[in-house]
DNA sequence: CAAAGTCCCTGGGGGC
DNA sequence: TGCCCCCAGGGACTTT
């Protein structure tokens, strides 16, 4: 599930490819992601050239040279594959047909379709960019740069938790009248961006702080251990990314993303790493969702 | 307004 | 082996 260091590590992956390369032709295959695919999206990057590759919590934000941004959320299971023309790489179980290089012209490789590639981008020199999501969770939209920040998506995203803006200062304000769970605060997308389920878990477990306490009912001295809590633990999530990440754009051209190693996450009935728990870890419902925690370590 | 619930979607895994 | 059911999750939307 992409949350904001697998969104990280994609964006790192596919920056040295993307940046300076010209938009030759673009195909929507299928339209109906999360939201509809911007009708005007083909006409709008065909032509263009990509200038910068940014992410803002869990969206990857491609800009080009015509004051556009394509905007671009993985969901759930969204995925970006590179295709080089040098390489030539095919994924033999899903793939009836080779890869076709890039030289045929545009649309060109119509067999080389892997199921579920929503959107393709040739792309100057010789690449191919494909948008593949089975679920279709995910989203594209071009919108105009002046927009983006008024933009539905991005206007009541909290600070980058890794930025400047993510103090312990700033939770204490979110939090001081909320009653709901830290788990759901830390979910909640206004307060900090970027966050999922998996590392609100770690990072709750870090901070020796149960998932069931109410917002408000923090310390002090817990928010002061939450935030260098949050911000280890992505920043290890994405150094473990980037350091395999010639792994991690595997041979067939595809960014997956980094499996880490949980301490609680999906381990419900294992002894948490490093603690002598009897009780192990446990794995409880809140507001729909699984949490994963040790009642010893965290109170 | 806050908080909790619902829905979208598909592949994979467990149970029988 | 095959089939069915349930689960996973982000975020927009609906209900309480």
């Amino acid at each position: 599930m992409p949350e904001l260091p697998e969104v990280e590590t994609v964006r790192r992956g596919l920056e040295p490819t993307v940046l300076g390369a010209k938009i030759r032709h673009v195909t929507v295959r299928r339209a109906d992601l999360r939201f509809p695919v911007s009708p005007d999206l083909g006409q709008r990057l065909t032509g263009a050239t990509f200038t910068a590759l940014e992410r803002r919590s869990k969206y990857l934000l491609f800009s080009t040279d015509r004051a556009d941004v394509l905007l671009v959320h993985l969901g759930m299971s969204g995925r970006f594959v590179l295709n080089s023309a040098t390489e030539g790489a095919l994924d033999p179980q899903t793939r009836s047909a080779p890869k076709t290089a890039l030289g045929s012209g545009p649309g060109a490789g119509l067999g080389g379709h892997l199921k579920h590639d929503h959107i393709v981008m040739d792309l100057e020199p010789g690449h191919r960019l494909v948008y593949n999501d089975p679920r279709r969770f995910g989203s594209m939209e071009i919108l105009e740069q002046t927009a983006l920040s008024s933009s539905p998506r991005l206007k009541d995203l909290g600070p980058e938790p890794l930025g400047p803006d993510f103090t312990q200062q700033h939770l204490k304000t979110c939090f001081v009248k909320k009653r709901s769970p830290i788990k759901a605060g830390l979910l909640d997308q206004r307060h900090v961006a970027g966050l999922g389920n998996i590392y609100v878990c770690e990072s709750l477990y870090r901070a020796g702080i149960a998932p069931t306490r109410a917002c408000c009912d923090l310390t002090d001295q817990e928010l002061n251990r939450l935030v260098p809590a949050i911000q280890e633990v992505l920043t290890e999530a994405i150094a473990a990314g980037g350091s395999s990440l010639k792994d991690y754009v595997q041979a067939s051209g595809e960014l997956g993303y980094f499996q880490h190693r949980f301490a609680v996450y999906g381990r419900e009935g294992q002894a948490c790493p490093g603690c002598d728990c009897d009780k192990r870890i446990q794995k409880i419902t809140q507001s729909g969702r699984s949490s994963f925690y040790c009642p010893k370590k965290q109170i």
